[in-house]
DNA sequence: CACGAATAGTGGCATATGCCACTAAATGAA
DNA sequence: TTCATTTAGTGGCATATGCCACTATTCGTG
């Protein structure tokens, strides 16, 4: 295939879903930025505050995020104030996670911030197009990759 | 909202966008790793290639990725003699970035393995969903989220 | 009970991305 | 031509994510 002929990068799942991801990221980042938080700390915020003192291993599958990437990304938010860990004292092994009474008011300012982006992005793509893309999101986020046994 | 009905991430666009990202580039990256690249790594030795000598700048636009983040993340790619950069003769300022021959020997066994990826996640997915959910990808990296000037 | 296997996290290292302040180069207007 | 402005990148700093090796616990079994 000729150079000027080549199909643009519109043809790879993972990188237009990057694309979009970055794109998103950056409006997201922008109507929080008030905040302090980014999106991605609002929404793992979010995420304990729904929890029941989750343990960092229900966080990270159900965000499917590698266990010691959450573990990085927790650091911040811990230094701040917004965020406290405890050992399970059934299973010392297990570690859990709240919300700081100040993360529970810092939490509330993002999603009213949340809001106004998730508003916005709305108007902007549609409901139903928005609704739509989510459970597609979902989906593939569900998908199973794994080659059955070669047996 | 009592805690117990809040609704899960599933609502945030942004969140089902990182989250179906993370995955997705876990499947991409894990059938790629015997190339020894990333698959956003991958992905820009591909968008260089299929440009002219792209500036960065061009590259950064198309990519809808900040432009300081492409010069780091080229940087690994240099190191690697992957690619390599030259100032435009017509506009010192412009930098432009082509792959090395190296860099294109490592491109076509990149690619060979992002077929594999490809066509796993089509398989899996669904052709057709696969492209609708591309094509929906692309409209949101379109998206122009500013709001009307005030006045 | 002793010990090997499985589970939950941590720390180090590397890439992915963004923002901001700063520099170099090109441009346009006085 | 001169100088303010705009354009294109760079470097530093910070967060986002992942993998791997390693430690601490718990569990299951002989």
């Amino acid at each position: 295939m000729s150079k000027d002929t080549l199909p643009g990068l519109t043809l790879c799942n993972n990188a237009m879903l990057r694309r979009a991801a970055r794109k998103l990221g950056q409006f997201y980042d922008d109507v929080m930025a008030p905040s302090g938080l980014k999106a991605t700390q609002q929404g793992l915020l979010y995420q304990i505050h729904i929890g029941n003192e989750p343990a960092m291993g229900a966080i990270a599958a159900s965000l499917i995020m590698d266990l010691s990437a959450l573990g990085h990304t927790l650091k911040p938010l811990i230094r701040d104030g917004y965020v406290e860990t405890f050992a399970d004292p059934d299973d010392r092994r297990i570690k859990r996670v709240r919300l700081t009474p100040q993360g529970l008011v810092k939490l509330d300012e993002a999603m009213k911030l949340w809001h106004v982006a998730q508003q916005r992005f709305e108007d902007v793509a549609g409901k139903d197009k928005a609704e739509r893309l989510r459970a597609a999101l979902d989906e593939i986020a569900a998908l199973d990759f794994d080659l059955p046994p070669a047996s």
